[in-house]
Parts: structure tokens; C-alpha cells; sequence
RNA sequence: GCGCUCGUAGCUCAGCUGGAUAGAGCACUAGCCUCCGAAGCUAGGGGUCGCGCGUUCAAAUCGCGCCGAGCGCGCCA
């Protein structure tokens, strides 16, 4: 019997060489073979839709051909590698050509899920390429909000996965520790503080006006004294302590969220070595940066940006790029051969921008996915909450995981297309209702848990079962659903959209919940019931792993 | 003005590289626990897939043009 791993791609050969082989086919233009999971399993586990692409060009009615293909396939299939995979073939208009599985292939998908366990999914896809995901590297000058928080999930979902599918994966955060955004922290900080020991100071315009400066500003003179305030270096001083300050409180929000980076990259580190310089010296001897008006600009209409980009200023100061150029620089040296950088909606002019740079360089640009996380809004019920960053005036991560729980916020952020606006109810994550689709997933995962240990009191074991006996629809689809999940592992990380995984788990739970409603493992006969207990072991394992990728715990109770 | 994203059921959204009667949840209506967790299941009503043209055997899906919504367009980051 084929390996399931195996099976998809040893269908599509097996079709493709049929097809090959039909008279009036020019083997200098191979057609592709479409297979497809049909939206009614009353269409069979995998349908293949070649008959109807060829019509035109053999000059014939689609099901007649779908029937000549069908043909050899039913010749050829005893003697192929899908020998009792398959157990029949269909044609059925207009021209599809429906496989069912058989319940001996079904059945040893349930052994491959119980054998690998915690690794089934697992797949090859990455070949072992080293994989980044950058994400978050929110500036430090405040606590994490609310959008921070989606990217924080998603990226760590997406991390997970990557794994999964075979890359050597690194999250890392891009510590903007230096910059004009961070000068203003630290002058805004000195002001707190002037104010603090009674004296009059105003926040400077476009400064951080939030309370947590105040807070910073008397832990600050506690901590060195109110002389502090009058040092020459006051401002410089100010500056490091807030950032390393807010550095702390960023790193312990995300811990609180689950996630962890396996490096948090300093920008003030590519100053070190002049790598920054020499970036920038590479730059122009490659041509593409160059000198007008004083300022030294990236070429990038030649990759095409719509202008071309300031890089050194005329007053001899670098924008923001020159440090992003190194810092993309440093990704490609360090052997990264896939990038994922997740960004707000405000960067998206910024994507062009980047890949240029990185051609410039003379790196593959391809090899660079950056994603735009969209916004979401905050509602309570009926009512939005508006949000607002520079007036200090937002809903924090903190705030959000206070109020609904790390579990229901990490689920909600990726509910969701990931360039998509994103309305995060947060009276509907709090229920613990049958409306919320954190629990129902969860519920299936833990109602298997206490099943199992009913079932162990009965002496009911999975152990000698035979998953021949699970022939009821609702058994066998539940099989062919964990069939697929390999296949849910792939096309995200192909695609980067995390939603794939979401739906997944919650069509698997549905059809769980099916399952239970229609057939009785306990007081059925005993070989029927192990069979039905090990089907049961099965889901949960998926279940628990695709939880698991997505951040989200999988509780043996709730 | 240019660019990006989006427009599918009353609401929130799926619909993967075009495919067989357009799906799910919520809300609404009616059922199902002497029986492994009812945080569950079953059934029902509800849609000109923003509009138009084009490509195709086949368009919610691809292309073009409108209409509408959101966001972005600094020698800021």
C-alpha cells in the first residue's frame, strides 16, 4: 500500500502519463493535471478535471474523453503503485473524473497519524532552507497595542508552521533602538520628569504624551537621583534608560502572549564595523546609489518604485532606509533563504522600496515575502473603540489579554485573511458560548480527552483495532479530513495565509462533533468501539497539533 | 492625482492555482440529553457574488473600465 505522503503526487504522475499517451496530445506541451478535493463527497475523494482543459484541443466532447482516460486508468491502476488505494473510478459530467478512496488506504492513514504522532503534518517542503520571520519590531516607545498584537500572532503561527513544513525557522525583532522617533521618546521622557520635580516643561510637538512616561520619569529619579535632570548628558541619558526600560516591558507582553524571539537585532549594532558605511560604499559601487542635490539617493525607479529614494540626506545625516538596506544585508548574509517580514498597512509603499534595495544588492528578491498585517477594530458588541497611537490614547495587548485571554486573542487575530480588516469583538471572545469559535475547537479536543477516559475504564483500548470497521460516512470522512492535513501544512506555507489552518481545524472539529452525535463508541461491540476509541485518538492528535501551530492551547478539560 | 487592500445571506466572513446545485458562524424558527461533556447535533427560511464588458468548454475566482469603502503617498519611521 502507498504511503499517503505519497499519494497525491503518485496520482498526479499516474494521470499525467495516461494523458500523455492519448492520441493527438504534443508531448512538447505537457498538460497539467488538476486535481482538486470536490466540494461534495458525493463527488468522490479527489476528482481530476484534465478531461474538460483537453476539449479543445483534441477537437472532442470533455466526457469522452474523461472516459477514454477513465479507461486506462481502470487498466492500468492493479499493476501501478495506487493498487488498493483506490477503490473506484467515475466519470461524471461534464467531464470530471471522481476517485474514491478505499478503506484499506483510509485506514492506514489513521496508523501513519497514531505512529507519527506530535509530527504528523510534519513535511518536507523547507528541504531544511534556513527561514526567517521578522515581525512585530515595534519601535520601543510605548507599549504594544492592539495591532502589534495581530502581528505578533500571525507571525508566530507563521514561524510555527514554517518549521513545520521543513525550514530551519528564526524569529527575530528589529530593535529600532536609534532614530528620530527615539530621540523624541528621550526628550519627552526629560520633560516628564522636569515635571515631576515641579518644573514647568511642555512635551514637545509629535512627543509621547502617554502615562507610562510619568511613571518612567519617577522611576528614573529614584533610581539616579534628581541631579539626573541637570547633567549635561541628561537627554542622552534619558534616552538609553526609556528604551532599555521599554524593551523590558515589550518583551515581557509578548512572553505573556507566548511568544518568544530567538534574536532581538539592535539597529544601533550595524553602526559596529561600519557595516552600515560599507552597505552603503557596496551601494554605490554597484551604481545604484547616487549623488544629486546634495543627497545621495537609491536608484530605485530602476526596480520599479514610482521615485527614487533619499538615503543620505544632504546634511550628511542616513533616513531610515540605510539602516533597513544593512539590516536586509545582514538577513542574506546570515544564509537566510526564505524572509518573511510582517508590517503595518502604513508600510506597504515600503515593500517596493525594500525589494529594490535587495536587488541592488545583488540578492534574490524573490526569496523576500513582506506582508501586510492590516488594522483591526476593536468593538464591544455594537460599539467601536477608537484608537489612536500618538495621543496615548489606546487599547494595549495588555488591556486585551486581560480582558479575553491570551487563547481567545490569538485565535481571533487569525480568524481572519491577514490583509483583511479585522473586527475583533471582544464581548464575543469572552463568551464561553457555543458562538465562540475558540471553544469549539477546544471543545472537540477535550470532550476526546474524557471520552478516553471512559473509555479506559471500560477497558476499551485502541490498541489491536482495526480501522477497517470505521465505514460510515461520518468515519470516513473524518479520515480523509486527516488525510488532507499534511496538505493544509503545505499550502500555507506556500502561501503564508494562516486562515487555511484556522478553517481546517474547525471543518476537522465539526466533523468530530458529527461524528459523536451519530455513533457511540462506549456500549458498542468491543471491536467496534476500539476502532472507533483509535479514530478518536487520531483527531485529537491532529487537532492538538494544528492548535498547536496556531499559539493556541488544547485543554484536556474546560 | 497616483498606489495598495477590499466590495459574496440581516451581521461577521470563507470560497486555495478558474470547475459539478455559491458555503460557515451569528441572528431567527422548529426539533434532539433515563445514553461516552447539549460549550454539541439535526432541519428550515434568507444571496441579481458592487455594476458593465471581455477571455474561456467553464468566471465569485482571470483582464479592462466604472461605482463605493478604507489606508498610504516627506531629505518622518
Amino acid at each position: 500500500m502507498i504511503a499517503p505522503s505519497e499519494f497525491e503526487s503518485t496520482l498526479r504522475q499516474f494521470i499525467t502519463g495516461i494523458v500523455m499517451a492519448l492520441p493527438g496530445i504534443d508531448s512538447a506541451e505537457p498538460p497539467v493535471v488538476a486535481l482538486e478535493s470536490p466540494r461534495s463527497r458525493a463527488h468522490g475523494d479527489m476528482a481530476c478535471s484534465s478531461a474538460m482543459q483537453l476539449a479543445s484541443r483534441l477537437r472532442k466532447p470533455p466526457v469522452q474523453i474523461a472516459q477514454q482516460i477513465a479507461a486506462q486508468i481502470q487498466a492500468l491502476l492493479p499493476a501501478s503503485a495506487l493498487a488498493g488505494a483506490i477503490a473506484s473510478v467515475e466519470v461524471k459530467p461534464p467531464g470530471f473524473i471522481n476517485f474514491f478512496l478505499s478503506q484499506e488506504f483510509l485506514a492506514s492513514v489513521l496508523q501513519e497519524v497514531l505512529k507519527r504522532g506530535s509530527d504528523y503534518g510534519r513535511i518536507q517542503y523547507g528541504q531544511g532552507k534556513k527561514a526567517m520571520v521578522e515581525f512585530v519590531s515595534a519601535n520601543p516607545t510605548g507599549p504594544l497595542s492592539v495591532a502589534h498584537g495581530r502581528q505578533a500572532a500571525v507571525g508566530d503561527a507563521l514561524a510555527s508552521i514554517l518549521d513545520f513544513a521543513g525550514y530551519k525557522v528564526d524569529r527575530e525583532y528589529y530593535l529600532n533602538d536609534e532614530g528620530t522617533q527615539i530621540e523624541l521618546l528621550g526628550s519627552s521622557l526629560l520633560v516628564r520628569a522636569q515635571q515631576q520635580l515641579g518644573r514647568s516643561a511642555e512635551i514637545p510637538e509629535n512627543g509621547y504624551k502617554g502615562d507610562y512616561l510619568i511613571v518612567a520619569a519617577k522611576k528614573w529619579l529614584e533610581q539616579n537621583g534628581e541631579a539626573i535632570a541637570d547633567d549635561p548628558d541628561a537627554q542622552k541619558k534619558a534616552k538609553a534608560f526609556i528604551v532599555k526600560e521599554l524593551i523590558e516591558v515589550i518583551r515581557g507582553e509578548l512572553e505573556r502572549f507566548g511568544v518568544r524571539f530567538n534574536r532581538w537585532y539592535p539597529q544601533s549594532s550595524l553602526d559596529e564595523k561600519e557595516y552600515l558605511k560599507e552597505t552603503l560604499e557596496l551601494l554605490k559601487k554597484r551604481g545604484d546609489l547616487f549623488e544629486q542635490e546634495g543627497a545621495w539617493w537609491l536608484r530605485s525607479t530602476a526596480y520599479g518604485d514610482d521615485k527614487d529614494r533619499v538615503v543620505i540626506r544632504s546634511d550628511g545625516r542616513l533616513t531610515y532606509i540605510a539602516a533597513d538596506i544593512a539590516y536586509h544585508r545582514t538577513k542574506y548574509e546570515r544564509g537566510y533563504q526564505r524572509l518573511v517580514n510582517l508590517l503595518g498597512p502604513d508600510h506597504h509603499g515600503y515593500i517596493v522600496r525594500l525589494k529594490a534595495s535587495v536587488q541592488a544588492m545583488g540578492f534574490d528578491a524573490s526569496w523576500l515575502n513582506v506582508l501586510i498585517v492590516q488594522l483591526c477594530t476593536l468593538k464591544r458588541g455594537s460599539e467601536l473603540i477608537p484608537m489612536s497611537t500618538r495621543e496615548g490614547k489606546f487599547t494595549t495587548l495588555t488591556e486585551l489579554m486581560d480582558e479575553v485571554g491570551v487563547d481567545a486573542a490569538r485565535f481571533f487575530f487569525l480568524l481572519r485573511k491577514i490583509d483583511a480588516h479585522l473586527e475583533f469583538d471582544l464581548e464575543l471572545a469572552k463568551k464561553h458560548t457555543l458562538d465562540n469559535p475558540v471553544y469549539y475547537i477546544q471543545y472537540a479536543h477535550a470532550r476526546i480527552s474524557r471520552i478516553a477516559e471512559n473509555a479506559a475504564q471500560e477497558k476499551i483500548s485502541a490498541d489491536q483495532a482495526d480501522p477497517a470497521l470505521l465505514k460510515s460516512p461520518e468515519e470516513r470522512l473524518l479520515l480523509e479530513l486527516m488525510r488532507n492535513f499534511p496538505n493544509i501544512i503545505e499550502l500555507t506555507a506556500r502561501t503564508l495565509e494562516t486562515y487555511a489552518v484556522v478553517a481546517y481545524l474547525q471543518e476537522l472539529a465539526a466533523a468530530f462533533h458529527k461524528f459523536y452525535d451519530a455513533h457511540r463508541i462506549i456500549g458498542s461491540e468491543p471491536a467496534v468501539a476500539a476502532a472507533r476509541l483509535q479514530l478518536c485518538v487520531g483527531v485529537k492528535t491532529v487537532l492538538g497539533n494544528g492548535l498547536r501551530l496556531l499559539g493556541v492551547s488544547a485543554p484536556e478539560k474546560m
